[in-house]
DNA sequence: TAGGTTAACCGACAAGTGTAGGCAATGTAG
DNA sequence: CTACATTGCCTACACTTGTCGGTTAACCTA
């Protein structure tokens, strides 16, 4: 189990394809040069991944990991830790690969790496909303999980195509007045009358 | 101007492009299935669409008016209109058309439809902001709107590929009261200390 | 209705896609 | 170290994509 020569063919392939989407939108982006760049034969993608998306969906598995834990690090209305902190350290990392994140995340992007983002931000406020339990398929809390990854992808994905306008801090700053309010944190949040 | 067999080929191009995405993949859609299905040649759908996701972006524009419309019903602060039966109405036009909807947002769908009902739900909740008047390129109340229209894309996504569990008068009553709190009809929304 | 305009179709082309079978090199288990 | 299993590569194939000119027919305007 695990071949090395597997792993390499991977890190070959996602590295290739992060380059690329450095510079050129992924739709302008072949199997052909995919494979090329990562020094592989095409049969051998095929191999691994079934198209683009599904290397672009595996090759920023490995980069999101700080994009989703600001859904763990945000207080919500305990108000413990430091969420402007934690959503500072979000938009840096988008900044750290802005043109990559806009290749993946823009008009030309891959709805499968923005449903992917989305939903590992989603698993993660949800897992953060039951306190580390598990929920139901149907639980309500399910929708402001939902909501709470959909605005900050949303706001992500704006700030991205408007050329990163603002600074990282910036944008923590503008985005932490309406997401403190809207709870997220407690089971059974209050209507208001 | 506005060619009779143009507007016919649009037409026949966009409603068979629709007609598929009922019962299928958008990823699975080739544009000679559609020319087929629309009774056109080939060459005919390059001669208007660059690809199918140019030709889905221009198929949705005339479904998702109802989709826009809440951004501008949302009461907000004043407390005006019915809120909740917008958002009723927003969660009943998705279900109305439910399998094209996800086959259009889910992960094999379009980016760049994606992007586009997000944009156009972004600067619908800007206009509403500005009270109908026009925001600079780098005015902070794109995030406010990027934000909630991101949110609801989210919910609705999230809500499409659970098989619509709950009716949309329940995931009405659900988003409310989280978007309620969300302050993104003023123009300075005041920061909690 | 007669005219020029232009949309739609056709055929063909290079390039990219996705799949299959066979072969050589590499890795792992014993 | 050896033997077996697996990986990666090569070749080849049918198909789709995107783009050409050139032709026919429909459309708008006057």
């Amino acid at each position: 189990m695990g071949d090395r020569r597997v792993r390499r063919t991977h890190a070959a392939l996602q590295g290739a394809l992060i380059r690329l989407a450095e510079d050129r939108e992924l739709s302008q982006i072949s199997v052909a040069d995919v494979a090329g760049q990562a020094g592989v034969s095409r049969s051998t993608f095929y191999d691994h991944y079934r198209d683009v998306h599904e290397l672009a969906e595996a090759a920023c598995t490995g980069m999101i990991d700080e994009l989703v834990d600001v859904m763990t690090a945000l207080g919500g209305d305990h108000g413990t830790g430091d969420p402007i902190g934690s959503l500072r350290t979000f938009f840096a990392a988008l900044a750290e690969h802005a043109s990559l994140y806009r290749s993946l995340l823009g008009p030309q992007g891959s709805a499968r790496v923005i449903d992917h983002i989305r939903r590992r931000m989603s698993a993660a406020a949800l897992t953060r909303a039951t306190g580390g339990g598990t929920a139901a398929p149907g639980d309500p809390l399910h929708v402001p999980a939902a909501f709470i990854a959909g605005a900050l992808v949303g706001v992500a994905t704006d700030w991205l195509q408007r050329g990163c306008a603002h600074t990282p801090s910036e944008m923590a700053e503008l985005t932490w007045p309406i997401l403190s309010v809207c709870h997220f944190g407690t089971r059974a949040p209050a209507p208001r009358p």
